[in-house]
RNA sequence: GGCCCCGUCGUCUAGCGGCCUAGGACUCUGGCUUCUCAAGUCAGCUACGAGGGUUCGAAUCCCUUCGGGGCUACCA
């Protein structure tokens, strides 16, 4: 019987959970959920002057937002606590020790200016870089002298000769020849882990069975392996690896700050939907194979295997994910769209929340529904239905105040008073008759300063629908007050 | 510099020796529709980095080359 599939999402708390950690916490959520498998979350904050709990708190609220449920990890607990590698210290350092008394690991005595001597001397004589031995089999009055002088040891791991061959589970067989993967250090001289010991230990530990990373971890796998043998870990019991490509910003490097908004509170802010943003995600550097394109969490989770996971980079486009969510939002039903405006329509104080606005805004939603692709969109947009003191936008009023315009709101005010039914029908029967018809105007002229007059704005939803929405005094109180500019 | 990874339209991708005069999506351009903006719809633009092989046949296999990226830390 094969093992239960553990997929591990292990990001280092260096700042807001972002476009690329989140593309990759996707696929090992996907692959977890694909198989059947669970899902486990550990911060790897071995190097980072502690974590704050804001920031797991953060990171969790992320996960969960986009539907990334965690079955393992801080908070939600799980057989293998603690999940913070601040909080496993003593396993490191008992794993350390085993590793020196078994020889695989020695004390090394170099100091930093003397490594960094050696490397200048491999640089210029065009040799791999890397740590040269020097402390490999050091005699025991050499170690005593060592100490004499006040020198703190690093924890260096041996790496035998030869080479180290894995199967990328992406790329295929990867070799390293250990001429250039030197002895690394495991433990600094302050005594605390480092990554490469860390997370190979986590990893067997906590019996993770899939490692899906990012491609910048390709090269440091050997050492991983290297931990895991010095273990005593049986080669079929390793994590199979997978090396996820890159998410690229325009400029064709690494997505970060610079090129693009990256931080997925941004999104959230924005208005952008958990499912648009997984959807575009999973579409970076994968795909269904077909030429389906819009899928669901659960069908991500279906479809989702390595082997359909691409070996390049992807670049990150901005317009797509755009696309993707106008796709999402208007999928929605009201009742969803209307749960997912309430939050930014109060946010701009646009409405209190009662149930009198939010019923309104109920009836609106659907006249906006197909003109967004932004949540962050709808104050803006249904704006006109709740101000008090209504205002036409500065742009606009020239627009309006010219003697055309106000001899079309002059006759709109006179064909709209005796409307007794105030429906988008009779409205918009009443306005064609009177102002495309009798007075021969195009309906883009007409409707336009109707439009300005009654939304403040040139860009608007529907002209009639809005204007039963606004009811009938309302509406003749805002053609007069245009009247009046 | 060394090691490793990668290379199909502007972008994301389909493609796994013949279905490919390379398909889809986004973007862009033009048309239709139209009360604005959208949405919808139709059409168009544009790609196998280059050069050698292998083969009856190559985007698909091999080699070289060029280009991009990562690593080269007592970072992850």
């Amino acid at each position: 019987m094969s093992k239960k599939v553990k997929v591990r999402f292990a990001p280092s708390p260096t700042g807001d959970l972002h476009v690329g950690n989140i593309r990759t916490a996707l696929f090992d959520w996907a692959y977890a959920r694909h198989t059947g498998g669970t899902f486990l979350f550990r911060i790897e904050d071995t190097d980072t002057t502690r974590v704050t709990d804001e920031y797991i708190a953060a990171a969790i609220d992320t996960l969960k937002w986009l539907g990334l449920h965690l079955d393992e990890g801080p908070e939600v607990g799980g057989e293998n606590c603690p999940y913070l590698q601040s909080q496993r210290l003593d396993i490191y350092a008992m794993w350390a020790q085993k590793f020196l008394d078994q020889k695989d690991a020695y004390h090394c005595y170099c100091s930093a200016e003397e490594l960094e001597a050696t490397r200048e001397r491999q640089r210029a004589a065009n040799v791999a870089p890397g740590y040269d031995g020097t402390c490999r089999d050091l005699s025991a009055d050499q170690i005593a002298a060592h100490k004499d002088n006040g020198r703190i040891p690093v924890i260096r791991m041996r790496m035998p000769d030869g080479g180290t061959t894995f199967v990328d589970q992406i790329r295929g067989e990867v070799s390293f020849d250990h001429k250039f993967v030197p002895d690394f250090v495991l433990v600094r001289g302050d005594g605390s882990p480092l990554y490469t010991l860390a997370v190979a230990v986590d990893d067997v530990l906590m019996k993770v069975t899939h490692v899906l990373r990012g491609e910048d971890l390709l090269s440091s796998t050997p050492r991983q392996i290297r931990v895991y043998q010095a273990m005593g870990v049986a080669e079929a019991d390793y994590p199979l690896f997978a090396h996820l490509p890159f998410v690229m910003g325009q400029d064709n490097a690494k997505l970060s700050k610079r090129n693009g908004e990256v931080s997925i509170a941004w999104y959230r802010d924005k208005g952008f939907l958990p499912e648009a943003i997984c959807n575009y995600l999973a579409l970076l550097g994968w795909s269904p194979g077909d030429d389906r394109e819009n899928v669901s969490m659960k069908e991500i989770c279906e479809l989702f295997t390595v082997e359909k996971v691409h070996s390049s980079p992807a670049r990150f486009d901005m317009k797509k994910l755009e696309a993707i969510n106008g796709d999402k939002i208007r999928a929605l039903t009201i009742d969803e769209f209307l749960t997912w405006s309430l939050p930014f329509l109060t946010k701009e104080k646009v409405i209190t929340g009662t149930d009198a606005e939010i019923a309104l805004v109920k009836k609106a939603l659907p006249l906006i529904q197909e003109r967004i692709i932004m949540l962050s969109e709808i104050p803006q947009m249904l704006k006109f239905l709740f101000v008090t003191k209504f205002e036409v936008e500065a742009d606009s009023v020239s627009k309006i105040t010219d003697d055309a315009s106000k001899s079309v709101l002059k006759r709109a005010l006179k064909e709209l008073e005796p409307i007794t039914q105030w429906s988008h029908d009779s409205i918009e029967g009443a306005l064609r008759s009177s102002l495309i018809e009798d007075m021969g105007l195009k309906p883009r002229i007409a409707f336009g300063a109707v439009r300005i007059a009654i939304t403040g704005s040139t860009i608007s939803p529907p002209l009639f629908e809005s204007m039963e929405l606004l009811g009938k005094d309302a509406s003749l109180a805002r053609i007069s007050q245009a009247l009046a500019l």
